[in-house]
DNA sequence: CATGAATGAGATTTCATTCAT
DNA sequence: GATGAATGAAATCTCATTCAT
């Protein structure tokens, strides 16, 4: 067994990772192959040995973006106990990523921006929407049931859980010094509670 | 912007118009300039005639989607009365314009991606949404201020709005089937002035 | 995967024979090294390690095309005993070659096509061509000699029969059902042989 | 209307011609369009500015090749008044076009490698060699009709016709010193005349 | 004012060849 | 002997922009 078997899994991660540097820093549409070669220390060749083409790469990343956000919710949400914690662990789970990583909501904005004219990302954009629904949803429902919440229509609060977060992330993304993130989050959770508690 | 008397201004609004239906079509960055050229009925030439560049002609787009929306908006509120109508109305007004023309958010959400890539856009989009949140913030301070809402920050209240309004139409134009449009209007309603007369 | 001697010749015949397929299939300048790797399932490197670049692995193919045909001629001419049976035989040995195997022909001609551009190919065309000519101008002196055909030159026939059944199978392959082989068969003979009985 | 209008149809003559030399020059798959470009004296966005791509640029200059071919054949033939005249005018009409320009053949022995590779370009293949034979054919019957020739089948006499013609002429091109064309074109004549008289 | 031919820089992609293991 | 990761030159094709008419 050659020794170098093994770096492929690794090289392949590393493209991706300074593919998703390069869209954070110049946008899914102007970047270059080669600026994707130098950013990753790789020559240009090398990433269409390991990915047909662009799309596939852009696609890959996608991937890895969604992957990388729902096991950070799953994990979040798990360590929470009551639906109003589990709420409030989403929310958090979000603002939390985005503080601590910003490319992460303008690569994200980049994606939905490009889904509306790629049928692949699309699909992979409702999807990913649809988990993230349903999660909330679910999540909601038991707050009812447990008596936590008031009656209401779960799915739709659900919908408007994720839209007050990406709402207000994506203004803060096109201008930080709007307001502060920290105090966005807080009140998400402030106007979700009271309107499941109401 | 060159004010030429005669055929020019009708000529310039037809390519921003031609421009529009492009960019929601293809994608801001996947159109060429013949794609305009074709769909206005025009020369490539003729472009560059009425617009420096590329990029000038992109943000004359965006003005115009912008002032659209404005003016829009403005109307709107004018003829509402107390406070909680004029909130209402800042709400309907979004959500009109989308359902009578989905291609109006389609091309609003390119242009956000772009922005965190050109200083330009981003200023005006910075300069967009402040205006869009002075004009919610002033509204819950008179609504405030008249006793309609409970005291609380109209800055604060009025960015959950604008991020509640933008992060459910966003989820509809990424997925259509997600939920019913005219429910999701309804559903902001309720969230917002539940929140403010609580 | 076990290192063995004496694999050598084994492989480096394997790979002509899959280079030859893979020509009949995509045509000389169309094969990547790939290609001809997969057909013959190894590595690229090993093809690197028999031939030392394309090149000298198409001249190789084009050597066993080469003898391949020959050694099938002269087992034909061979076996008949009178002139005009020798003439018959070189006829029925390529339309027979032609007839099992179509490939032969379609990489032939791509040679063919090539040998105008590259100073090898081109010189071992021509000298494939001057033996296959005298071939059949020693088969026709015989026959002269014999009795068995009038006075002629026979280098210039010699030059027409091979023309004919080279005019003939190249049509057929350029569009098999233009005409039956078999019958394109019999007419060459027909043609030839009352040329040189008349 | 603009004096430069006129130039389109010329520019594409002249970058047809410029790609036939390139072709016989360097064999249709070794060309690059920087080749074409510099051979045309035209910038490389040019050619794409005409021809949609490399293949669609190649198969007008197959057309070209065989309206040239067509209209010479029919001149030719035209001028002539009895059969065995014609079949004389067609045999004359292909060695005088490979004897006055040898990339003529070279170029379509070029085609005719690639036909097998390319359904585009084989059922034009097909189709030109069923109108040549066709040709031929119709010639040959009013010859056997107007007591000119024997009975014998006019549609495997028209093929056996072409082949010796293509044949010969193929077998110069690999090899220009291998026969003289002028005597080759003279063989043919007697051969085929000898068939259809004897 | 308008046209569309022309340019050429630059993008993606392919692939023969090399070489460390 | 054998592998396949890596290279980088070169090919096709795109397109904003210019400019002569």
């Amino acid at each position: 067994m050659s020794p170098k078997v093994g770096v492929a899994p690794k090289r392949r991660a590393e493209i991706i990772e300074a593919t998703f540097f390069c869209i954070a820093l110049k946008g899914y549409s102007n970047i270059t192959m080669q600026d994707i070669a130098d950013s990753a220390g790789v020559s240009k060749g090398v990433i269409h040995y390991y990915f047909r083409n662009k799309e596939e790469l852009f696609l890959s990343v996608y991937d890895k973006l969604i992957r990388d956000l729902d096991s950070h919710l799953a994990r979040k949400v798990d360590r929470a106990r009551t639906p109003p914690e589990k709420v409030c662990a989403i929310i958090t789970a979000v603002f939390e990523k985005i503080r601590e990583n910003k490319k992460f909501q303008v690569v994200l904005l980049d994606f939905w921006a490009h889904s509306t004219k790629n049928s692949t990302l699309k699909a992979a954009n409702a999807n990913q929407y649809a988990r993230y629904r349903h999660l909330a949803k679910k999540i909601i429902a038991e707050g009812i049931a447990g008596g936590y919440f008031r009656e209401c229509d779960p799915a739709r609060v659900a919908s408007a859980l994720i839209g007050l977060i990406e709402g207000l992330t994506i203004q803060w993304i096109l201008d930080e010094k709007a307001f502060d993130l920290a105090r966005a989050q807080k009140l998400t959770e402030e106007i979700i509670l009271a309107f499941l508690q109401k």
